[in-house]
DNA sequence: AATGAATGAGCGTTCATTCAT
DNA sequence: AATGAATGAACGCTCATTCAT
């Protein structure tokens, strides 16, 4: 048996989602996001008493950022971790980003960070964690780096900087940055 | 001695930059500039017709991208570049982005740049002009780095996206990046 | 017994519907129609989301043609029409414009018809159905002017100008003209 | 010697008689009046001190109403007229009103009667003069329709409304009127 | 006579939010 | 839980008019 229509209050998220992405939260009226839920205007206020309530209600719910389990040493919880190809490693990081959230939701996230407390701080712990690893990828890769901490932390830093801003950065800037081709710069940098 | 009272429109373009930077575009009335301003409401309009007009003016007139004077090849076309120093050269351009703007009026370019056109125009000229300069200068230094071209493309864009959004990303993610550590860390990509 | 106040929608329509006749659409503002009325201002944009459709609005549902029934040769369909009497005739249809609106109504209609087409298409059907009640007198009470197609044409033309046009000249140029004597006049040209 | 450019209380007279043509006095600001003249906005309030007194301006200077000369039975007062050819003199009137203003001054007498009252009066003026005309005309035609005299007011009063308003209602309602026909059918309703 | 900056009331419209039902 | 009428502050913008120069 299938669901009949989607409840109303995620029908209102789901229209949420769609205009924030599209047009941003300041110009998207609650009026317009029950239009597009199909719900009557006085039920959006009714499940979000405040209008910001419905994007700290995406960020809550629709984005995930996967953090590395049990302590920082855990084994298995770097799943891309290959010992000895630290580039490979970078690379599979690149395309398995660990935040779990439609494309909508990443244009959220990036378009409304500076002016909303939870979604800046939803990204700032995505930055965390692709640091962390970025950091344990290199560190598993390069057991010789112990010394150059400093250097070790420019480089995930870097990387992770160029990593969730990509797309980001393309948009406004019009230049293309290739994911992989900085993974090997890091790793040279480090090299032996 | 102070200063007669500045004339109007420069008083508009003052309360603007201000509360553009402080609070957004979208959320500056344009009554709220014109208080700031000490100006009537409908000045304001006089000399900006439409609101937007009052970003352009501010992005067109109080930022500078200083770009390369004559050819490529011009001598003293790059101040900061010293052969044999890259790491130096880079960080020198760290210091001095070729960005004449007061910090209001970055964080207003950075801010506003993906949802106004002329503001993201600018934003692109400064981004190929820190991209150019970041190229010439690793070119400079690595004279033997020709075969690489990619690589040394994926390592200026590398440090110009670094160096550009580091104040940026700084407020978003909570995370600090020492652009001298990245110059260094590009410059050892490069290797001898 | 007086009635409860009428909702707030009716008392906007009324506001407007005596506004607009006293003193023309574009000269009331919408705050003044939602003062007259009683209610916030912004209650007349959630009825009507643009002034214009306050003017539709009252067109539509205010004003109504009252067109002839069935066939052109539907027995009953001009009541006024007694052949043989066609001054008679058209006098009575003079009393009896097939026009069901409110004086007020009717100031409207006339002045707002050159700038708004809505209004222009309501007259343009008021005048048809005058014109063509005008001519089927004519018709009925002169069975042999068949021949004389172009002047009855003119007749009924001229008649309905007049009727139609009647009140909106005395205003503007302060000459009265009596229908009946017009009708008599008409009549006469078409001869025995 | 050609004139240079025309002066610029008569360039502010040009511009406010195409505006007020085109869009109606109320949706021409005196800004853009100023603007279309090319003379500086403050310029328009030194000629004229209030923008109605630019209407009021172009409908003294611009309009005029001929007049019939002398006492009512001046001779040669009414050169259209033929005695025997009643019909001939109404269509003669009809192809030159005593009305000297260009087709926009036409609209402008037509637009504005009813909200301002310099314009009602020329028009009212128009419309005795034109009425006088007819009138006469019939008279010297039917020189023994003496004892009808309410019958022939209403005859000229009949065709000057049409006359007047033929443009007019053209617009408004789609009817054209041909005024040759109303010319012949209003002499037919006097005949012999 | 000529100029354009200055003024402020008012306009149509938007919108988050409230609330009685 | 569900509804949509009601509210009023605020918004971007227009405009006739004033006035110092």
């Amino acid at each position: 048996m299938s669901e009949p229509t989607a409840d109303s209050r995620t029908r209102i998220l789901d229209a949420a989602e769609a205009l924030f992405a599209d047009r941003g939260y300041e110009a998207s009226s609650t009026a317009r996001i029950a239009g597009h839920a199909n719900v009557p205007k006085g039920l959006v206020f009714h499940y979000f008493p405040q209008k910001i309530d419905v994007l700290v209600a995406l960020v809550d719910e629709r984005t995930f950022v996967e953090e590395l389990p049990d302590g920082p040493d855990a084994p298995g919880a770097l799943v891309e971790a290959v010992p000895g190809d630290p580039a490979g490693t970078l690379s599979r990081l690149a395309r398995r980003l660990p935040l779990h959230a439609s494309p909508a939701m990443r244009r959220i996230l990036f378009r409304e960070a500076d002016t909303h407390k939870s979604v800046r701080e939803r990204l700032g712990r995505l930055n965390s964690e692709v640091f962390l690893r970025a950091r344990r990828a290199l560190e598993l890769a390069h057991p010789g780096a112990r010394g150059d901490q400093a250097r070790l932390e420019a480089a995930a830093a870097t990387f992770t900087a160029v990593l969730i801003y990509q797309e980001n950065l393309a948009g406004l800037t019009g230049q293309h940055i290739d994911p992989d081709a900085v993974a090997e710069l890091i790793v040279r940098a480090l090299g032996t």
